[in-house]
RNA sequence: UCCUCCUUAGCUCAGUUGGUUAGAGCAUCUGACUGUUAAUCAGAGGGUCGUUGGUUCAAGUCCAACAGGGGGAGCCA
C-alpha cells in the first residue's frame, strides 16, 4: 500500500549510497572500522591482493581476500577492470606498499571484465594506443590524473570570476554571423544534403528555406556577443565549446575545444593583461592546492618520459618547478616592436638559425620566433602587445600617435613555454567611426553586425577582453604534449570517434 | 593543406647484403606457489608482416599508390 512503485525501483541504490570513496577512506586512520568500497580492479596479485580504484584518486585501496575465505569461482572473476563491491574491516597493512588494507568480509562482482577481451593491461601503454581506446583510458593513472586536474581547472575558472563579480554568460553555439574572422566555420543546416537543395535563381543556396531562415554556423568565438554583455553588466565571461573547421593537424589544435572569454567594460589593455596574468596564476594555484597528488604523478610521468630524450631536448625544470616558477614570477611584457629588436639582435638571427628570417617591423611572428622568446630568451611566459594593425583583427583598438607606417593596435598575446599562444586578447575599438572605417578596409560586412555596432552608438565605453584556450591551459598544467590527451573525446580532421 | 617518419602476435618492439619453418618481453590460457606491490616459476596457444599493385627464381626486407598514425609547418586558442 505504501509507495507501491518503490517496489519497482532499484533498492540496491540504498546499499550503494553507503559506500565510501577510496580517497576518503585512505585519509582515515585504520583501526578496525567497517567500510564498503566500490570500484574497478587495477591488479589482482597472488590470488589474494586486489588493488581497487574508484577514480576518486589514483591511489588504490588494497583489498585483502584471505586465503580459503572465498570460492575459487568468485576469485576467478576478479580480473582487470571488473567492478566490485567490497565490505570489510580497515586495518593497518602488513605489507610495505600501502598504509592500510581492507580485509574483505564480502566481495560482490558488480560487473565482469573478460580478460581475453579487455584491451588495457596493468602496464605502460603508449598515449597513441590509449587515444584509440579513449572510452577506457580514464581508467589509467595518467588519464585519471589529467581529467581530475582538468576538472579542478574548470572549477577554478568559475570560482575566480565569481569572486570578482563577473557574470557567467552563455553566448550562442549557433550563430548567423560569419564575420568574426577567427577561421573556417562548420555549417549548421537542416537542408537535405542528399536531396533537392532550394536554390536561388543565380544557383546559390537559398538559405531562406533553411531552419533559421538564414545561413548559420557553429560559433568560433563568443566575443562579439560577450561585448554586448560587458556593456551592460560591466564584467562577463563565457566558458563554452568553440568550433573551428580548419584542417589543422598539430599537437595544439582541435576542431572542437573549450574557450574562456572574459570581457570587461572600463578596462584598458594593461588592466586586461593584469587580469589575464592574475587569472592564469589563480587557476594554477588552485590546481596545485587541490590536486597535488595528481600533478606529482604527472610530473613523475613526464620526468620518466624525458629520461629517454637526448639531454638537449629535456626540460630544464620539472613540472612542479615549472608551475611554481610561473606563480612566483611576473610574466615578461614587451611590445611587438621590442620583440622584433630582441629577435633581430639574437644569436639565432645572426647565425641564421631561424628558418624564417627576421625581416623587420610588420612581419608576423612565426612559432619558432615565439618559442625563442619564451623558451630561450626570457624563459618564462611572455606577454607581447601592441601588434601591427595589419596583422590583427578589425575590432582591436587602434593606438593613437603611432609613427607613420607603424600603426599598431592594442592587442596582446600570452605565450607559454612548450605550448605557444595560450591567450589572445585586446582592448576593443570603442570609437564608432574608427571601427567602421577599419571594418570597411578589412571588408567586414557592417550591416550584418549592426547589433555589435549599436554598443558603440549607445553609451560606448573603453573595454577589453581575451580568449584563453582551455585545453592549452590543461596541457600547460599537466605537461601533456598532445592536446588530444587533455580532452575526453578529441575532434580533429578525419576523426570524430566516440 | 605541405614536409617528414612510422605501420611485424592483444601491447611494446627485434628481424642481417632480399634466401628454408618470422622471434623476444609483457598480456592471455593451464598448472604450481602464496603477504603480494606491473607478484614469481613452469608449460601452452597466439601472425594474411597496414592494403593493393609492381620488380625478382625468391619480398617482412626493394619500388609505387592508397589507408591509418606520430612529429614539424601553416591557420589559431
Amino acid at each position: 500500500m505504501v509507495y507501491e512503485s518503490y517496489l519497482c525501483t532499484s533498492k540496491i541504490r540504498i546499499m550503494f549510497n553507503k559506500r565510501i570513496k577510496i580517497k576518503e577512506l585512505l585519509a582515515q586512520e585504520p583501526k578496525g572500522q567497517e567500510a564498503t568500497v566500490m570500484g574497478w580492479v587495477k591488479t589482482f596479485r597472488n590470488n589474494q591482493f586486489i588493488a581497487l580504484n574508484d577514480g576518486s584518486t589514483n591511489n588504490n585501496i588494497q583489498v585483502v581476500a584471505a586465503l580459503g575465505k572465498f570460492d575459487d569461482e568468485l576469485l576467478k572473476r576478479i580480473t582487470t577492470s571488473a567492478s566490485l563491491k567490497v565490505t570489510g574491516t580497515v586495518v593497518p597493512s602488513l605489507g610495505k606498499g600501502q598504509t592500510m588494507d581492507l580485509n574483505a568480509e564480502t566481495i560482490e562482482i558488480l560487473g565482469d571484465s573478460d580478460p581475453e577481451q579487455y584491451p588495457l593491461q596493468p602496464k605502460k601503454h603508449s598515449l597513441e594506443f590509449l587515444r584509440e581506446k579513449a572510452h577506457l583510458r580514464f581508467r589509467t593513472n595518467t588519464f585519471g590524473a589529467v581529467f581530475r586536474v582538468r576538472h579542478a581547472l574548470a572549477f577554478a575558472v568559475h570560482k575566480f570570476f565569481n569572486e570578482k563579480g563577473f557574470v557567467y554568460m552563455h553566448t550562442p553555439i549557433i550563430t548567423a554571423s560569419d564575420a568574426e574572422g577567427a577561421g573556417e566555420m562548420f555549417k549548421v543546416t537542416t537542408l537535405p544534403l542528399e536531396g533537392n537543395i532550394p536554390k536561388n535563381e543565380d544557383g546559390t543556396v537559398n538559405y531562406e528555406e533553411d531552419f533559421f531562415g538564414k545561413a548559420t554556423n557553429l560559433t568560433v568565438s563568443g566575443q562579439l556577443e560577450g561585448e554586448l554583455g560587458a556593456t551592460a553588466f560591466g564584467d562577463i565571461y563565457t566558458f563554452g565549446p568553440t568550433f573551428r573547421a580548419e584542417n589543422s593537424n598539430t599537437t595544439r589544435h582541435l576542431a572542437e575545444f573549450w574557450m574562456i572569454e572574459p570581457e570587461m567594460a572600463f578596462y584598458d589593455l594593461e588592466d586586461n593583461m593584469n587580469l589575464a596574468e592574475e587569472f592564469i596564476k589563480y587557476i594554477i594555484r588552485y590546481a596545485i592546492a587541490n590536486n597535488k597528488e595528481d600533478l606529482e604523478f604527472l610530473a613523475q610521468r613526464l620526468a620518466d618520459e624525458e629520461k629517454q630524450l637526448p639531454q638537449d631536448k629535456r626540460s630544464e625544470m620539472g613540472l612542479m618547478e615549472k608551475l611554481d616558477f610561473v606563480l612566483n614570477n611576473e610574466f615578461e611584457r614587451l611590445t611587438y616592436t621590442d620583440a622584433i629588436d630582441v629577435l633581430k639582435n639574437s644569436n639565432y638571427s645572426k647565425k641564421k638559425k631561424f628558418q624564417y628570417e627576421i625581416t623587420g617591423w610588420g612581419m608576423d611572428l612565426q612559432s619558432e620566433h615565439e618559442r625563442y622568446l619564451v623558451e630561450k630568451h626570457f624563459k618564462k611566459p611572455v606577454i607581447l602587445y601592441n601588434y601591427p594593425a595589419a596583422i590583427k583583427a578589425f575590432y582591436m583598438r587602434q593606438n593613437d600617435n603611432c609613427e607613420p607606417g607603424q600603426q599598431t593596435v592594442a592587442a596582446m598575446d600570452i605565450l607559454a613555454p612548450g605550448i605557444g599562444e595560450i591567450v589572445g586578447g585586446s582592448q576593443r575599438e570603442e570609437r564608432l567611426d574608427k571601427l567602421q572605417s577599419r571594418m570597411k578596409d578589412m571588408e567586414v560586412p557592417a550591416e550584418e553586425l549592426w547589433w555589435y555596432l549599436d554598443t558603440r552608438r549607445f553609451g560606448t565605453v573603453p573595454h577589453s577582453g581575451f580568449g584563453l584556450g582551455f585545453e592549452r591551459m590543461v596541457q600547460f598544467v599537466t605537461g601533456m604534449t598532445n592536446i588530444r590527451d587533455v580532452i575526453a573525446f578529441p575532434r580533429t580532421p578525419g576523426s570524430a570517434e566516440f
